[in-house]
DNA sequence: TTCATAAATGTAAACCTTTACATCAGGGGT
DNA sequence: ACCCCTGATGTAAAGGTTTACATTTATGAA
C-alpha cells in the first residue's frame, strides 16, 4: 500500500499471476479478458493501489489526456468561467485541464510550447490573442489549437467567441430604445480585435436609427477603467454632450461611471451608461451596470468540444463560432435627461 | 526542420556522428566532452532543432521540472500575483509551473494528485487550505508540497504566508490612533484559519489599549461582500454604534461601505472602514479603502523557496513562514465622528 | 618502450506502458 | 480423426531519455 515507490503494472501482473500484458488489457479492454482474470487483475489493483503512469503511458502512446490552456492574465475577470466551462467539457471526454500562466511573455510562451511538443498535453486552448511565442518563427508543427475570448491574429486557428458585433448593436439598441440619440461610443480600437467589432455593431445600429455619423461621437480608449474616465474628461470639453455612453466594455464603464459620479452627476438620470462584458464588479458599482454579457461557460463548453474533436482529425477546416450575448438589465441605463 | 515528427536525441547524435550518450551528456555536463564534440553537437541540435522530449526525460529520471499549483478557485484576487511570485522564483531555478483548478472538487484533487504521482510534477503548492483530496483516505505518500495563502488543515505541509495577527493588529491599531474606541470587529471564524487569528490580533490591539472586551462589538460573518452588508444591519439594531468597523478581509469590508452608503451616511466622515488583503477592487470603491496588504509576490516566492528547497530532502520539517504586512493608507479611515 | 592513469566516448539497461504478433487450448464442423 | 477458427493469454519491441559500466584513446612517467 503506502511503499516508497508507487506500484507498476508489473507488481498487479504478479499479485494476480498474470502478465502485464494481461492487467493493460482488463483495463483498457475489458471484453477482451475472461472474466475471473478481470476479477483477478481488479483485486489486485486495489491491493496495490495501482494507479497508471501517465508519464510512461503517455511516452508509449505518443498522446496524452492532458489540455494545456495558455492565459496570459489569470487574473482576468473572464478567464475563471470560460475556464470551468472547458473543464467541465474535457472532463466529461476523460480528459484533464492544466493551466499555463504566460504573462504575455513569449519566452513562458514557448516553455509551454515545448510541454505541448513532448506530448505531456494533447492540445491547447489560446487565451493570448496571438500565438505564444510572440513573432518568433517557430520550426515545429503546432499543436491542435483553439483559441477562445479572442481570436488569434493572423492564424487559421480556429475560435470561438462572443458574437461581438451582434452584442455591440444590441447595446446600442437597448439606448436607441429609451430615446437616446446622443450616444457617445467609448471604444479601443487598438488592443482587441473583437472590441472593433463591438464598434461596428454600433455603428449598425446607429445607422438602422437613421442618425447620421457625424453626430456620433466616438472617442478611442484602451479598454481599461482610466480610459473610460478620461473620455469623460474629453467630452467635457466640447459644445454638446452625450445623453448616454456605450462603452466597449465594462472596464471602460466602470470608468465613465466613475468621472460621471466625480462630477456630481447622478446616475442613471442624468446620463445612462451601458458596458460588455458583464464582470464581477458590474453588479457592485452603484448604480449597478447594465452591460452585455459573455457568455463565458458556452464559450468554454464549445471551445472545448471543438478542440477534443479536432484532436483526431489532421487537417482541421478554420472554424468561428461566435455565440450571441444577453443583454443583462441592471440600474445605469433609463430615459436620458431634459435639459 | 519542419518534418512531422520531432527530433530525437538520436537524430542529433547521427549528425553529429557520436552516440546518443555524448548528446545527452554535452547537453547536461558540458565539461564531461571534448569542446570539438561540443561543437559537432551543438550544431546539429540547432540544424535538428532538437528539444529534450520531457516526458521520456521525467520517465527515466523519476522527477519531472514542474511544480504544480493547486488552486481551487482561479478567480480569487489573491491568487493571480501570488502565482507570479510563485513563478518567478520557480523560473530562476529551471522549474515551470502549471496551474491546476480543483474548483474544491476533492475528485479533481485526486486526479492532479495522479498527475503528481505519475512523476509529471515533482512537486505542489496548495492554495487550498486542505488536502486536495478531501477526507478521503489517500494511500500514496504524497509528493513534496507547500501551503500558501492558508495554513493546511490538520497536516505537517509547510506554510507561508501572511502573519494575520499582525495585520490584524496593525489594522485595529491604526484605527486606535485615529481616536477611535468603539471599533466593531466583523469577523469569519468559519471558513479560514487565517481570519482567526487577524481576530485575535484585533483583541492583542484592543488589550493594549485598555478598552474593556464588553465594549468590543464583535460580529461573526463569513468573510462575503454579503456579510458585511448584513453586519451593518445588525449592529444598526443595537442601542450603540461603533464608530470604526475593522473587518477580517477587504470583502467584508466593501460590503460594510456598501450597507453604511446605502443608508446615506458619508464615508469616512461619519464611519471608518479599514479592510485586510488590499483587493483590486479597494482602489476603485468610495471611499477608496484603507486596508492591510497581503505580502502576495513575497509569499509565492518564499514558498516556491522552501518548496524546492524541500524537493532534496525527505524528511522536510515543519515550517511555518510568516511575513508581515504592510498598512495601506487611502481614505476610508478618518477621526471618530462628533455624535 | 612500456605501463598506469585519465579523459573521451560508446554500449546497453532501465524507467513503465501499450500493442503487434505468437502461442496455446478448446470447440465445432467435416 | 483432422482442421480451422476463436478466444485468452503471453512475449517482446518500442517509445526517448539518462547513466553505470565497458571500452578506447591519449598522456605522461618510469
Amino acid at each position: 500500500m503506502s511503499n516508497s515507490a508507487p506500484a507498476t503494472i508489473e507488481d498487479v501482473a504478479r499479485l494476480a499471476e498474470v502478465s502485464i500484458a494481461t492487467v493493460s488489457r482488463a483495463i483498457h479492454m475489458p471484453d477482451k479478458v475472461a472474466k475471473s482474470t478481470r476479477q483477478r487483475v481488479n483485486q489486485a489493483i486495489a491491493i496495490t493501489g495501482y494507479t497508471t503512469n501517465a508519464m510512461a503511458r503517455s511516452l508509449r502512446m505518443g498522446r496524452s489526456n492532458m489540455i494545456l490552456v495558455l492565459a496570459p492574465d489569470i487574473g482576468d475577470p473572464n478567464f475563471s468561467s470560460i475556464l470551468i466551462g472547458l473543464e467541465n467539457e474535457a472532463r466529461a471526454h476523460g480528459y484533464g485541464v492544466l493551466i499555463g500562466h504566460t504573462q504575455n511573455d513569449p519566452e513562458r510562451g514557448l516553455e509551454y510550447l515545448k510541454f505541448l511538443s513532448s506530448s505531456q498535453a494533447a492540445g491547447m486552448v489560446l487565451f493570448t490573442g496571438h500565438q505564444p511565442f510572440g513573432h518568433q518563427v517557430v520550426s515545429e508543427r503546432l499543436p491542435p489549437s483553439v483559441a477562445v475570448f479572442e481570436p488569434v491574429f493572423d492564424s487559421a486557428t480556429p475560435y470561438v467567441g462572443v458574437d461581438d458585433q451582434a452584442g455591440g448593436r444590441k447595446a446600442a439598441e437597448h439606448l436607441l430604445s429609451y430615446g437616446h440619440r446622443r450616444i457617445a461610443f467609448i471604444g479601443d480600437s487598438k488592443t482587441r480585435l473583437g472590441h472593433q467589432r463591438r464598434r461596428k455593431g454600433y455603428d449598425l445600429a446607429m445607422d438602422a436609427a437613421r442618425i447620421p455619423a457625424n453626430q456620433r461621437m466616438v472617442l478611442d480608449g484602451d479598454g481599461t477603467i482610466e480610459s473610460g474616465r478620461l473620455a469623460v474628461e474629453q467630452l467635457f470639453m466640447r459644445d454638446t454632450l452625450p445623453t448616454a455612453f456605450c462603452c466597449v466594455n465594462d472596464a471602460t464603464a466602470l470608468g465613465v461611471i466613475n468621472g460621471l459620479s466625480a462630477r456630481g452627476y447622478d446616475l442613471p438620470r442624468d446620463f445612462s451608461v451601458i458596458g460588455f462584458d458583464d464582470v464581477p464588479q458590474a453588479t457592485y458599482v452603484k448604480p449597478a451596470l447594465t452591460t452585455i454579457r459573455q457568455p463565458r461557460s458556452a464559450i468554454g463548453r464549445q471551445a472545448m468540444a471543438l478542440l477534443l474533436q479536432n484532436l483526431g482529425q489532421t487537417g482541421s477546416e478554420h472554424r468561428e463560432i461566435l455565440i450571441l450575448p444577453d443583454l443583462i438589465v441592471r440600474g445605469s441605463v433609463s430615459e436620458p435627461a431634459r435639459r
